[in-house]
DNA sequence: TTGCAACAAATAATCATACAATTATAAGGA
DNA sequence: TCCTTATAATTGTATGATTATTTGTTGCAA
């Protein structure tokens, strides 16, 4: 790992630091990270660009650099941050090319407006979802699952192949047996839904399904849902009635069940967050 | 597969690189062609690193580099490019951002699957047009816009506030005055669609509506619509009917208008496409 | 004063090179 | 055969210098 004896993030912007200030008040730092590479045991041992790039995301969506204003030139940020040019250039790239920033020579980079920036890419979601949980955001949300997700179902009933069946009943098994652990069932219930756009034969639609379910996973760990008996083999069966139904290529039937699975879904998130609202933390 | 397959790049060692990579005398850069720039500030000319991302992004879209299979080395794609390794690193960290390819030390970078890439973004569309439109991408996008937007129009029945309102009235008039100028109809149809989109007050259908809108644009230079005067008086009839439905508050018209609309538009385009498939250049 | 052209400065964009971290693969030993 | 260790190949990071481009400013002339 690094052994240079780096200053990393501000730990030397102190004096002035009106912004290092603010960050730290958050109830998240955002786990500013101090030693980049010590996590030979983490999962997904995020480069160090990477990571840069999520603490500029996050502090964008939340509104520390509102839209319009400009970043820290990269003289700042790199005293900011104690990394290299390379890293800050390549976390830039990543935030343009999603949308958030733009950079011009001589004038700087300046935030986009919250217009310009697209949803519909997991790490915004993810990111977005890491702030906190606004109930409209979990409403819009819903409402999108809910006009793509039975259109899905409906071409997965026209298009759907024997191994897409086969891969759906399988997840199906999983959420049956995930009795005990809450994550595997949620897995297991996000595959179900990533292989049922993948069934629908529309390249769009894996891609907007993806998106969504990641963002339901992220969802997910904020409000883990709860899972009383009666629940869960009320979800399983309704989840069997979609694959049901799209085997028997009955598109209305299809799209219907899953509108059930949705609405279903949603009150037991809304009254989740509605519980977590009353108590926070 | 639209008439422009064969070798658009030099991917074999044997070109010189002076067609298609930007010679190492600084110079000049790649290519200074002012293609149709999807992106949020259309003059500015294309950096270095964006014209290389472009390049393989088109390149992976058009199955050159099939999923699964590792790109050619950092150094291989130097020698092709004849670019820094600075401005590579830029353009994976671009391509990366979008999902499309992930590095990893001492193994490569590899192509995703196409179920990762976000075709929600406005640069992938606009590299996925670029090559041609293949209908069954036309069938796709018109199956997600008859998802989304009728349900944008019926949320738009219960929130639209009078301004939004005002706006589609005025694109209205705009699409009814554009007899003479088939872009002028089409940019005044896509607002149209954008502003129901934002009527809906649901952040995520917007920024969806924005992206679909720009493939739309894209599209449309295949068929320019509504040449005949009555397929545009028509047009604008039935648009006027949406306007109508959302400001009556009368959702199921609104949303049933609007599938209207995009079956029009859909059935125009494949007819489009179909010619333009007859005669191949 | 107004307009225009040349110049200066600031900043991102690019280049070049070196080193570090990671890991597939080969080599060697139990 | 299996495990451990070393090697090499490849991406990741660091750093300083150079170039391009935009913006502000100055100077000159109409």
């Amino acid at each position: 790992m690094h052994g240079r004896s780096g200053h990393r993030y501000c730990d030397r912007a102190e004096t002035n630091a009106s912004d290092c200030s603010a960050q730290s008040t958050r109830s998240k730092p955002i786990a500013i990270v101090s030693r980049p590479n010590f996590s030979r045991f983490a999962e997904t041992t995020l480069s160090n660009a990477d990571q840069v790039a999520r603490t500029i995301g996050e502090q964008i969506l939340a509104g520390i650099y509102p839209a319009g204003e400009k970043l820290p030139s990269e003289a700042e940020m790199l005293a900011r941050f104690g990394v290299s040019r390379t890293v800050l250039r390549e976390a830039f790239k990543t935030l343009t090319a999603k949308g958030l920033i733009v950079s011009r020579t001589r004038v700087g980079t300046t935030v986009l407006d919250s217009a310009h920036w697209n949803f519909f890419d997991a790490d915004i979601l993810a990111w977005k979802v890491a702030q906190g949980f606004d109930a409209a955001f979990v409403r819009d949300l819903a409402a999108i699952r809910m006009a793509i997700e039975p259109a899905a179902a409906e071409a997965a009933a026209k298009h759907a192949t024997e191994t897409d069946i086969a891969l759906m009943r399988s997840c199906l098994g999983r959420m049956a047996q995930a009795t005990g652990s809450a994550s595997d069932f949620a897995g297991a219930d996000l595959d179900f839904h990533k292989a049922i756009g993948h069934a629908s034969g529309n390249v769009l639609m894996r891609s907007l399904a993806a998106v969504i379910e990641t963002a339901l996973l992220a969802s997910f760990r904020l409000s883990s849902p709860v899972q009383e008996a009666q629940v869960h083999d009320e979800s399983v069966r309704g989840h069997a009635r979609i694959v049901d139904a799209i085997e028997a290529g009955d598109r209305a039937a299809a799209g219907q069940a899953m509108r059930d699975i949705i609405t279903h879904g949603f009150d037991r998130l809304e009254r989740a967050t509605a519980k977590r609202a009353r108590k926070p933390r």
